[in-house]
DNA sequence: CTTTTATTCAACCGACAGGTTGAATTTATT
DNA sequence: AATAAATTCAACCTGTCGGTTGAATAAAAG
């Protein structure tokens, strides 16, 4: 049932990190998640403590389940879900990936190169500037 | 003006997860910030390979910034861009912290207990309607 | 000084996100 | 069978998002 990592290839990469950073972005949706990741529960049970109605909340679980951070099974009229935790492993390796880049090449090379650039040409100039 | 790179304690934990979420949330951006991870650029550089207008960029780097992933100086008529390495360690974290929690607690008891309790549920009906 | 370059500001627009309410559907309970 | 419960579907409203075009502003270059 759960065909989970490899198979899913109709979607391209960059479309489920849109996927799940969007899932991610809204404050209702991570309590959700915060939720789900102290036990398994109902639509109903996850959309208790929210000031908005069952609905709504209905409609972020299924942007969850979309995303695949959330997942769903039916039991009878109840739906239970509960939390992927492997899909937000390519989300937390791309920030690593990208963060590597920085901390590799810009805090060293790249802005010395460019202080240096800005300097030669404020030297030039060199009006009254006094910024901290 | 507008005092960015300042001080903005005010602004919730949340909401600063929000903003970086989304920002990291539109494939464009993320392209920004990989392109602002190889080296500083002006606005105008960054904004050559896409395919839209220079005042779209604009605005989405204004998204990032307000974010907190992209930091920007300016030099004379010349904005330099370059990115925060800090400003996703709070993501990061978030993530993190959110999946060990499954690991832990999902996998094992709290899946288990629910399967026992739907059981028991349906076994209560077993008795007065066929096994399934 | 005039022009070009880099960037933002402002107004506008279509699409989508997040919320509502009301009904429909499926399953349990009595 | 009748009713209640759990959930989704459908229509609708409002605000924000991503994009556009057409200024305005500020600094550099001629």
């Amino acid at each position: 049932m759960i065909e989970s990592g490899a198979r899913r290839e109709a979607v391209s990469r960059a479309a489920r990190l849109d996927a799940v950073f969007a899932a991610l972005a809204d404050p209702t949706r991570r309590a959700i998640i915060e939720r789900l990741s102290r036990s398994a529960a109902r639509v109903t049970d996850v959309a208790e403590p929210f000031p908005m109605s069952l609905n709504a909340v209905s409609k972020h679980i299924r942007v969850l389940e979309a995303s695949g951070v959330v997942e769903r099974r039916r039991k009878g009229r109840d739906h239970i879900l509960t939390i992927n935790a492997s899909s937000l492993d390519e989300v937390d390796g791309w920030i690593e990936q990208t963060r590597r880049y920085w901390e590799v090449r810009l805090d060293a090379m790249e802005r010395v190169l460019l202080e240096l650039e800005t300097e030669r040409k404020s030297a030039l100039k060199d009006r009254k500037h006094g910024s901290r």
